[in-house]
DNA sequence: GATTTATAGTTACTTTTAGTAACCTAAATC
DNA sequence: GATTTAGGTTACTAAAAGTAACTATAAATC
């Protein structure tokens, strides 16, 4: 695909140009298209570093507050916990229920949804304790060999 | 833990940097305690991009070659689909078998444990695949409100 | 015999996302 | 009147993901 540097730019070349564009807009709309897969869909925005830990706490604990909840996980940061909670509320998984006193006082719950993501939550998790030995074992070995 | 570059060192100061070190310590070691809980350790290390989608692909497929794989995910990046089975293979998730051809030839498989892991994926799937309705309605809710 | 093709990478670079630190609000307490 | 409290936001830095170009090598093609 790519051009000589120090050639004369003709018209040929411009055309090329509208054909990267072109392409460009094909590929573009064939992720789009991709993105649409449901199972795509949802596993990406349950796969990021905090959704199912939060999932997890909140469905252990019932209602939690913000701080409540940011130490129960321990190592998020505020902001990405606040990220990662409007990311679940906006898909239907957590409420918020916010109260009009000083300080504030905010408080998160699982939806009816939300009480089935964590279902599937715990089931991996549950899953994950028990294959730990073997996984941990099997790092050293891939470090080894 | 840069100094001021223009100020003189005073004891105080150097206690207080020592201070900062024993701070750091005690975070560093209550950072690695957390990382210790094995749903934690698990969850964050298929909690990537491409881990579970990889999965899927090959517990559907059975055996697949490097270029299959990626053409059956789609948008994944030569370079990302290299760095997640290296790591999933590091967990004894999947296995690589080389031939020594050429071209050469690459085939990925699930193991046992893996394909634990992908039943767990497949139920978290079949369930996305249910509640995509009301994801979808509760986020066109959410960006209305 | 030079050129092209195929596969599974790696390397260097750019863009996107996550994480950190400092700040804001406004009533209650010391 | 300075400090504490809870739940943020903003601006910045670090880390992760994505892109483009390159590698190796034998067989097939011109």
């Amino acid at each position: 695909m790519s051009k000589p540097s120090n050639t004369v730019v003709t018209i040929a070349e411009n055309e090329s140009v509208e054909e990267e564009k072109n392409l460009k807009l094909i590929l573009d709309r064939a992720k789009d298209q991709s993105k649409l897969c449901p199972v795509r869909d949802v596993i990406h925005r349950i796969s990021d570093k905090w959704s199912l830990l939060s999932i997890l706490a909140l469905g252990t604990h019932g209602t939690l507050r913000f701080n409540a909840l940011k130490k129960e996980i321990g190592d998020v940061s505020q902001r990405m916990l606040t990220v990662t909670l409007r990311n679940l509320e906006e898909d239907g998984f957590v409420s918020r229920k916010i109260y009009a006193e000083v300080p504030p006082r905010v408080e998160y719950q699982l939806t009816d949804m939300g009480q089935g993501l964590m279902q599937q939550a715990l089931q991996l998790a549950d899953w994950a304790n028990t294959q730990l030995p073997a996984i941990i074992s099997s790092r050293k070995k891939f470090k080894k060999g």
